[in-house]
Formats: structure tokens, sequence, C-alpha cells
DNA sequence: GCGCAGGTAGTAGAGATGTACTATGCGCCG
DNA sequence: CGGCGCATAGTACATCTCTACTACCTGCGC
């Protein structure tokens, strides 16, 4: 609980690749305002390491097996954690960077990001401010504009990228052929497209329904 | 020319990330049988770096702004260049696997991978045989069981993926509405999917056709 | 020269999709 | 309670898609 330097920022790296965290350690152990605190591989990990270490910003992947940098963030807001997030991924889709900001991200940084603006963007954080790179803010816009699809959409949506004709969907959703062309044309008219087929590219694109690898 | 010591394996890393750079230098800096010559932010750096360097092994990231890995590679096979390379990339669609072998890559490697299997790699490698984890390999075989899409199923595809119908597409490409149709049912075929909204998920899943962000 | 792959074009018909409405029941929130 | 969003269900019609064929031309390799 206690601090040995109030103006040295403490920081968690979350992520489950070997050599990010070792860049990371690598691009910030030089600096002598920031101090590594240590590394976490899981979001369950990072969970309990917070709990323990007590660092002020934690750098967090978004796409980790097991627990996502999402649910990470989460829990992070249940547990009232101290800590504030930084989001640091390789991906930027509308949908993620949405969800990253919804639940409490106060930062976003692609990994392509320099050393210079990573330690700005931890120093503006840990100040207390939001930092957002200009490119992520207005993808971020994008993404408010346009309404959420519903539940049933995505579902119906999923279902579409596998194949299914509407009939097929709505046996297998025990609902009626006419409802889901009903939610068809919801999904059609939000995600603004002609027709189902570019509706899962742009579902795709912007990070709306996953393709399993 | 003249390499201070044989036994060491000189490495040239390629990757526009700076943590990425960072993470491997840092990971490989402190094995004695390997020395990192330097790293280049883009493929067009990476080749004049390795005329000047003569690398044994080029670490080679696949998405990089400029030449794309697969180019690189291209490239290198054309000046005949001795280093051999690895690929190392987040991503791994059956696709971009699939380029990287046929244009002479001798490894394959995810970033999650650990220290140690890097090191190995990048010894297999050396040696002269190739290095390709049963996951990658098996991705590999599925990707060779099918059948290529011509350059025109291809632009068909991304035509498709756009929410183009048969009709707009043969405007667009000045052939009739038919021959649109003909090429679709063998796009249809070779992904071995029931429509045209399924052959767009598949192609995205496998990187046939890319999603621009 | 012949076969083969690829690109082109056509026909006919069954079925799926998209559009444009109306309408009901449920649960939530102010 | 009233309004609203959501899920449900329906009808009718125009259009698009998919299937299953046949057919011709070109370029390439054996």
């Amino acid at each position: 609980m206690n601090r040995p330097d109030k103006r040295v920022t403490r920081i968690l790296i979350v992520d489950d690749h070997p050599v990010i965290q070792a860049g990371l350690v690598s691009m910030l152990a030089t600096h002598p305002e920031v101090s590594v605190m240590g590394s976490a591989s899981s979001g369950e990990e990072a969970l309990a390491r917070m709990e323990e270490d007590m660092p002020d910003i934690v750098l967090l992947d978004l796409r980790m097996p097991g627990m996502t940098g999402i649910d990470v963030l989460h829990a992070m807001r249940q547990r009232k954690a101290s800590a504030r997030a930084i989001i640091l991924t390789s991906f930027e889709t509308d949908e993620n960077i949405y969800r990253a900001i919804q639940v409490g991200a106060q930062g976003y940084l692609l990994k392509d990001t320099s050393q210079r603006e990573m330690l700005q963007a931890i120093a503006t954080v840990h100040a207390g401010r939001k930092y957002i790179p200009a490119q992520i803010a207005a993808r971020l816009a994008e993404r408010m504009m346009r309404s959420s699809l519903t539940a049933r959409e995505l579902e119906i949506l999923n279902m579409l990228s596998k194949g299914l004709t509407n009939k097929q969907t709505g046996k297998a959703l025990k609902i009626s052929e006419n409802t889901v062309r009903n939610h068809v044309n919801s999904i059609l008219e939000k995600l603004e497209v002609a027709d189902r087929t570019e509706a899962v590219t742009v579902a795709i694109q912007q990070g709306i329904i996953q393709v399993a690898g």
C-alpha cells in the first residue's frame, strides 16, 4: 500500500504474448517516471496482480484466451479498482473501441504506437485525463452514430454469416420465417447496407461479429 | 562478408511495430548463439539492410504498411538472397500461411510464441530445415486441399462482399449477368459453401479477401 | 493439333430475398 | 397508466439467387 515514490507511475502489463510483454518492459524500463510492477498473461492473473501490486495504470490487451480485456475492465469496475486502464491492442474495430470506452478504459493505443506516444498516454491517463488518438476517436464517433443491434438481431446476423436461409434460421430459432425477415430488414437498415451479404462484410469489418479462426 | 563467429546466427528483425522490435531484441539479446544485427520498420528498409548486414535469418512480419511480408519474400527470391526467412505474425489465415510457404518462407511463427520456441525455430531454420508448428501445418494442409480461385473469381467475390447484385457486378465488369452467375457458382463450389453470404464469411476468415479497416 | 482451363453467354424454373405495409403481446420506465 | 422498444406474425409483390444444363472462344502446354 505504501508507494516508494509518488511521482513514479506504477504499471501493470497484461498481455498473453511474451514478445509484447518483453517489448513493453524494455520500452518502459529505462524511463524513471514509470515503473513496471510486473506482467500478467491472462485476465485472471491480472486481477489477482492488481490487488497485490496496486498499479496506477494497467496496460491491457483486448484479445486474450479466457477473459478478454473487456471482461477485465468489467471486473475492475465491479471491484471499484483504483487503477486506470489503457487498452493496447493490434486491432481497432469500431465495436471494440466503443465497448472499451463504455466500460471505463481511459486510453486506447494501437500496438504500432511509438515509445514517445506510449509514455505520453501513460502520463496523461495518470493525470486523470483520457488519451484517445484522433484516429481512434473518429472511429468511436462513427460507432456512436449508429444504433446498436438488439440481441435477437445479433443472433440472426450470426446465422446469416453461416449461410442459413431465412427459413432455416426461423426453424433454428423456432420463430416464423416472416419474423426472421423483419429482423433481417432491421439489420440492413441499422448497418446501412444493401443486402445480407454486405451486412456480413460490414459486421466483420466493424467487429460486430467474430470470425473464429 | 566476414562473419565474426560462424556459430552465431545473425538475425534481422522486420516489423513496423516498435514494441515488437523491442520485444524481439530483448528476447534474443541475452542468448549468445544469436545476434540481432538490427531492425527494419518496412519491407523496403529490410531489403536494403539485408544487402549490408548479411543476416542468416530474417524475422518477418506479414502485415506492414507498404510492402507486405509476402512482397519482401518475393523480392528476396528474385535477388537470390542468402538469408532464410521466418514469418512472425499475429494472424494466421490459411491464405497467408499458404502464400508465405509458397514463396519460400522456412518458418512460420505466431506472435504468442514463447522465447524457447522462437530460439528453437531460429536454430532449426538456420540448420537448413523448415519450422512449421503443427497447428500451422494443419491449416496449410487444409488450404492445399482446396483449389484456388481464379483472378476473375476473386474480383467477383470482392464485389459480392460489397453487396453488389449479379446484375450490378456484370455491369461493372462489362460482362453479362449470366457470366457473373457462372463465376459465383464456381466460387460457391470451390469454397464449399451454400450461398454468397457464407462465401464472404469464409473468404474473410481464410484471408482470401481483406476487410479494409 | 488436341486437350484443358478459364472466360464468356445463354435458357428455364424453383426458391430465396427484399420491400412495404399492418398488427399483437410483453415488459420497462417515467 | 401510457408510451416505447422489442419480438412476434402476417400478406403481397417484385426482384434476385441458385441450379442445371449447353455452347463457343482463347491461350497454353504436351
